[in-house]
DNA sequence: CTAAATACCTGATGGC
DNA sequence: TGCCATCAGGTATTTA
């Protein structure tokens, strides 16, 4: 379900609920596993503890956990179809873990697929098995450049739209702003990556930041299942250029959008705006 | 090393 | 109405 911007919504408006220091009375686990075993030690390690901060990195919520002596980062990520949400009711079917908050509230992880994850960090979060081996943030405007762009897919004769979602290079890329992207900077998916001259980089570089952050101004894309911690749903869909648009006419030159799979993931283009 | 396929899981949808 | 196949915004792991 989310990437980046969907991710950062919620970083956003968890962080507006849950102020700095906040206590964690408790948390409790309905089920043992999600994507992965679940730290059993977990529920034990929360139980008085104060959140200072949720971090995003890539499309991994970093929750700054302290306890007495101990300092940690509870990892969070939605996979496909995750959401948090505050609630008062009793668990349902797909809710498999609630936090309660000194403050009388209680915040539950709802994951009907359950591709999430939820992992403990002691220490150098960027050593982190799931953390280690990602990519430049698109946001740095530092970091993830068009050298760095260019440089990166000069061996690459694979199509540039699966590479743009390889964390490895850049994260928070997923398959909707991946489509967009590309769409944004004229670029066909399918195009092999190390075709791409440094001016294509230039604006490829500056068309995921764009979009990114366009999407986030919008609180994110629900197509099906995403949902923010209020329970709504992000409004980006409505201003999608290819994605979910097969067959439709291109918001700007009218030419129906084509689709196909690669890798596996559905991929949207206008045959007449991109080349 | 790369890149594609597979696996993980439930639910919605569409064809017959 | 039921049944089956297909698809869904992610990514670790396996296979080629």
């Amino acid at each position: 379900m989310p990437e980046l911007p969907e991710v950062e919504t919620v970083r956003r408006e968890l962080s507006e609920s849950l102020k700095p220091g906040i206590e964690i009375e408790r948390l409790e686990m309905h089920r043992p596993d999600l994507r992965f075993k679940i730290p059993i030690k977990l529920p034990k390690l929360l139980a008085g503890a104060r959140l200072y901060q949720i971090r995003r990195r890539a499309k991994y919520l970093l929750w700054e956990i302290e306890r007495e002596t101990v300092q940690g980062t509870m990892l969070s990520h939605l996979g496909m179809t995750g959401a948090w949400r505050f609630t008062q009711d009793a668990p349902e079917l797909h809710d498999h873990v609630s936090i309660y908050f000194r403050d009388g509230r209680k915040l539950v992880y709802s994951d009907p697929r359950r591709f999430g994850y939820l992992d403990w960090i002691e220490g150098d979060r960027d050593q982190h098995k799931l953390l280690r081996h990602l990519g430049p943030e698109p946001i740095d405007e530092a970091a993830f450049t068009a050298e760095y762009l260019f440089t990166r897919t000069r061996k690459r004769p694979g199509p540039i739209k699966s590479l743009l979602m390889n964390q490895n290079l850049v994260v928070g890329v997923g398959n909707i702003y991946a489509s967009e992207a590309l769409f944004r900077a004229g670029l066909r998916p399918l195009k092999p990556a190390r075709s791409l001259r440094l001016e294509n980089c230039e604006k490829l570089v500056q068309s995921i930041r764009e979009v990114l952050w366009a999407a986030i101004d919008s609180g994110g894309s629900t197509i099906r299942d995403y949902k923010n911690v209020s329970g709504g749903s992000g409004e980006f869909a409505q201003k999608l250029m290819v994605y979910d648009r097969v067959g439709e006419k291109c918001r700007k030159c009218k030419t129906a959008i084509k689709m196909r799979t690669l890798a596996g993931r559905s991929t949207y283009w206008c045959p007449a705006c991109q080349s």
